[in-house]
DNA sequence: ACATAATGCTAACAGTCATTTGCTCAATTT
DNA sequence: AAATTGAGCAAATGACTGTTAGCATTATGT
């Protein structure tokens, strides 16, 4: 009778769903088993779906909670007058800091939102193709305005994002070097390929 | 009774990794089922067993086979007398020609080896691991030829590859624009970030 | 035309999967 | 003290997993 410790803060859902995305990270959503989970977890499998409704909710919560981070983001920074080369440097830094702080989690999305189900699945589809379009906007204004090189909007992005998520290999990184550096660096790098 | 229909250049065995790896991008290794890759081969599950050994086997080759053309241009590339940022560019083109025209299967090996199992999974570990060294080495070498921007080796490592390794969401972008020009935009946006 | 090898099929295997049911026990509320 | 709720468990469900065995069919080489 092993009780999921609750504290205030976190529910026993929670816990949980922390615990599936540190799994999901690590072998993926399809090969992780509920049983697993309930291992990690401190529980017998059955006794999960007192706290949850299917695997395929886990999944969804860690994707449309984090999701829903960089959208609030981006329609924060649309709306604030900082130039455009600075409006990318802000996505960039906040990309970097959501994966060191929030990297489980951010993982999974990136990486295993193909297994979300129908009416999830075509939601995050067109959330991810709306970011993306909203950050090329923001290139393209800069562009414009003569801040940024005349470069494909679109592969920019595609560059900036990609080379972002690939924080996976870091966290020995991150031990290397600290994580400001390592922003600095990738701000570095990708800003000045981009600046005119 | 419908046979796996094989030309000169492909095996039949050649046919089913194929398949397989286009499913395996998809959906991914463990969401495959063997008779989700027989029935788009053409074929019972069981069947699948006169060509291969199993399952596992199927990730090995696409993985190793592939790991081997990366292994192989950067070989020869070190023993060229390139300048550092040129050959740095070499590797920035070679992986976006290999993602053009071996899509599948480099996306399944940069995605999915971690579901190898270990004698081969350890190997990969380690390919994967020297690889970013053979690369990291160029870099320093170029920073200390004062070639390249004084950065973090492994950092802008990562930003290369994983930059590169986006393709996923292109093939429309390759469409749009063409795969040269798709090239020379990445290479302009990360070599110019790169250079002093 | 005939032997042999290649390739296919059906049926079955022993596991594992996510999930449901019906129950018990402890904590909290009344 | 009694009733209600929260949270656990064991057992079972039916569907699906990779893989093997045994047999049938087709293609190939002589």
């Amino acid at each position: 009778m092993a009780k999921i410790k609750s504290n205030k803060t976190n529910t026993r859902k929670d816990v949980i769903i922390s615990k599936a995305a540190r799994l999901f990270r690590e072998k993926g959503y399809s090969a992780t088993s509920m049983r697993d989970l309930a291992e990690h977890v401190g529980v017998e499998a059955a006794s999960l779906y007192n706290h949850i409704k299917s695997k395929a909710e886990i999944l969804q919560e860690i994707c449309f909670k984090t999701a829903n981070q960089f959208m609030n983001h981006i329609t924060e920074l649309e709306l604030s007058d900082r130039s455009s080369i600075n409006k990318v440097e802000s996505i960039l830094r906040f990309h970097i800091s959501q994966m060191v702080n929030h990297y489980e989690e951010v993982y999974v999305m990136d990486r295993e939102w193909k297994h979300l189900t129908d009416p999830y699945l075509s939601n995050m589809q067109s959330q991810r193709r709306s970011y993306r379009q909203r950050i090329a906007a923001i290139i393209e204004e800069g562009i414009r305005k003569g801040e940024i090189k005349d470069i494909d909007a679109p592969t920019a992005v595609l560059i900036m994002l990609h080379a972002v998520s690939g924080i996976e290999s870091w966290h020995r990184s991150v031990k290397r070097i600290g994580s400001e550096m390592l922003e600095d660096n990738m701000v570095m790098i990708l800003v000045e390929g981009l600046k005119k």
